[in-house]
DNA sequence: CCTTCATGCAACCATTTGATTGCGTTTTTT
DNA sequence: AAAAAACGCAATCAAATGGTTGCATGAAGG
C-alpha cells in the first residue's frame, strides 16, 4: 500500500479552512438530545437547565454536559441570573454551518459540470 | 429537582421528526477525517480505498471504517469495480441536512418576530 | 501458475463520551 | 436563621469511537 506516486490526493487537506472549522458544531448537533436543546432553546427564548431537564429521561448532570459541549460549539451562551442559570440559543456558527454545506454542494455541482463539459467534447 | 409542575417543556420531544433524521448525518460530519473524504468526493468523482488513504497519515483501514460510517449515514456510496471498490458522494441526504439547518433557523426568527411583537404590544 | 495489488475480516487497545451518584455551594423564600 | 431550590464539582463507570496489527481472500497480470 502507500505507492509513491500519488495520483489524484491533489494537496488535499488543507484545501478547505471553512470546512475544519465546521467541525465541532457538526460533532456538537450529531446527537439526538443536543439536537433536541437546540430546538427547545430555538423556540423558547432562554431556559433553566432544571426547565431543559423536566421531560428527559436524564438527569440534570448530563443535561449540563451536553449543554456544556454546546457552548463549546459556539451553539449556546449562558447569562446567570440570580440563582438560575439561563441557556439561550446563538444563531451565528449554524449559519457558518450552513454556509459549509452550501460550499460542499457547490462543489459537487462544479464537479458534475466539469464531467458534463468532458462528455460532450 | 424535577418538580411535577412542568412550566415551558410543552410536549417537546415528539416535536421534531425531521431533526431527528439527520443526528446521523451530523454526526457522521463532525470528524474532521470523514470532512476531508467528504470534500475530496466531492471534488474528485468516485475514489478508491487506497486512493483516498494516500496523503493520510491513518492506516486504509481506518479510512475504510471512516467510509462505513458516511455510507451508513447515506452520505456515500460505494461502486464494486473489478479488484477495486470506488466511493462516491451521495448528496441527496446533504441536502435534508441543510434543510434541517434552515428549519432551525426559521423556529429561531418566528421566536424573534413573537418577541419584537410581544415587546410592541 | 504465481505474484501482486486492493481489499476484507477479526482481534485488540487507548481514549472519549454519555451518564450516573454523592456531596458541597449559592441564592431565595419563609 | 433555617429550609428549599438551583446549581457546581469530582469520582466513577460502561459503552462507543478511532485507531492499530495480523492474516485471509480475490481479482489481474505476466
Amino acid at each position: 500500500m502507500l505507492p509513491r506516486t500519488s495520483p489524484s490526493a491533489r494537496n488535499a487537506g488543507a484545501k478547505f479552512p471553512v470546512l475544519r472549522k465546521a467541525v465541532p458544531v457538526f460533532a456538537a448537533l450529531g446527537d439526538e438530545t443536543r439536537l433536541r436543546l437546540i430546538a427547545l432553546l430555538c423556540a423558547g427564548g432562554a431556559l433553566s437547565i432544571t426547565q431543559l431537564t423536566i421531560g428527559t429521561d436524564i438527569t440534570r448532570q448530563a443535561v449540563t454536559k451536553h449543554l456544556q459541549v454546546l457552548a463549546d460549539a459556539g451553539l449556546v451562551r449562558d447569562v446567570r441570573q440570580g440563582r438560575e442559570r439561563l441557556w439561550e440559543f446563538e444563531p451565528s456558527r449554524l449559519d457558518e454551518a450552513r454556509r459549509s454545506l452550501d460550499t460542499i454542494t457547490e462543489q459537487w455541482d462544479q464537479a458534475l459540470l466539469r464531467l458534463k463539459a468532458s462528455l460532450e467534447a
